[in-house]
Order: structure tokens, then sequence, then C-alpha cells
DNA sequence: ACCCATGTTCGACAATCGTCGAACAAGCTC
DNA sequence: GAGCTTGTTCGACGATTGTCGAACATGGGT
């Protein structure tokens, strides 16, 4: 199984931005910020496995990603030094917010 | 004329990366991120004058460009305090990479 | 008053996107 | 091997998006 992951520093800004400009995605990028690996599956935020699949695709080809296959599982996790390093402070700026608006500051 | 100009806050966070997330749109806020105000005729970037006053909108109404209606001129300006206080970091790490990839580091 | 300059709005269009169910692939367990 | 689990891929769909030309609105300038 072919894994796509470009380097970051390969990807448009326009890729990366559009990458996190989903909600579903973003419910995914913050679930992996908190560190460690994922498996797919645990990622349930009332979409369909092959929605899931899409999105995680999306975050990988946007260098956001990095999969791990281990059986019939693949384990993801954020790559938070990359991203830091290429767009410091934007994990940070992006994730301090939550998903939904209009709450005080 | 109504100028429709949310609150920074009350936008989304997916919204405002959406807004980012596009090239036309990306030169137009690096334009800004001079500083002052520019004309909308200003930003020349091969799209016809429609395009262009759509892609205005949309940076407005994400809360990231305010706009001062003179004679039969626009004039628009990035609200970068606001950006800065809630998106610390954001505005930056995203002009600081060039829209096209690919360069060293 | 007429023209010109600056922008917006209105369809229209093609392209992309998010979503789903269904089918498929691959590995684990019994 | 049969069956289950995990995840991807394949159309398909409706919705959104970026783009344009044309029409419109508005405010100068002469």
């Amino acid at each position: 199984m072919e894994l796509h992951e470009p380097e970051l520093r390969e990807v448009p800004v326009t890729a990366v931005l559009a990458a996190l400009a989903d909600d579903v995605r973003l419910q995914i990028v913050r679930a992996l910020a908190e560190g460690g690996e994922y498996a797919c599956g645990t990622f349930e935020f009332g979409v369909s496995k092959a929605t899931r699949s899409h999105h995680l695709k999306v975050l990988r080809e946007a260098g956001l990603t990095r999969t791990r296959v281990a059986g019939t599982s693949r384990y993801v996790r954020l790559r938070r030094d990359e991203l830091e390093h290429l767009y410091p402070g934007l994990l940070d700026a992006v994730l301090s917010r939550s998903t939904t608006p209009a709450e005080h500051s």
C-alpha cells in the first residue's frame, strides 16, 4: 500500500490551510494534538468511515500527518515538529479557539 | 451600501482558514500586510474585477479586512491587531512562506 | 446633463468538495 | 478457510467555489 506523504515544505500554503479549513478535520487535528498515535477508527465525529478515510487522506497529503501501518490498522500522528518549524505558531493559533465561535475575548 | 464586517471572534475558525486558503486572496493579504490602505483596484492579480470583488468580500466577511468607502472607491486594510490578538502568530506563519512551495528550508 | 471610473451584483458555468453506501483489500482469530 | 475487523476505493449526489461577462449603481469631472 502506497502512502503518499509529501514533505510539508513542498505543500503549497493554500493546501495546508485548506486542509485545516474543515470542521471534521479540525476535530481530528485537535485530537491528534494531544500527542501520540491514534488508530483511524478512533475518530468518531459523526461521519461515515468512508468520509473519515477521505479526511485523513487530505490531512496526510497536506503533509500534516504521518501514518504507520500495522496489521489492518493504521496509526496516525501529527507532524508537529515540521509544522512548527515551517509555520511557527500556526497550530497553536488555530487550536486556541474552539471550532464554534462566540465565546468571550 | 451595507458593508458586512463581522467581529473576527464571531467568525468560525474554519471560515478564517478557508478565506486564507486561496492563492488570489493570499496575494491580497500579502499586499495588505505591508500596512496602510489600498483601493480595491490596486489588486491586479490576473483576475477580473468581478472576481476581485468576490475575493475582497470573502476576506471582509471572514473578519480579516476593514473597508472604508470614499466616493466611488473603497479602501481596504488588514485587521492586523484583531487577527494577532485572536490568532497570534497565524498571519506571520502563513505569510512567512511564499505562495509557491519548494524552496530551501 | 453626459460621460467616465470604480466596484458590486447577477446569472452562468466548470471544477472541486464533503458526504454516503457499497464493494473491495488485507490481516487477525477461531 | 470462514468470518470478523479495519480501513480504502469507487461511483454518485448535492452543495459550494472560483471564474467570467454583462448589467447595474454611484460618485466624480468637464
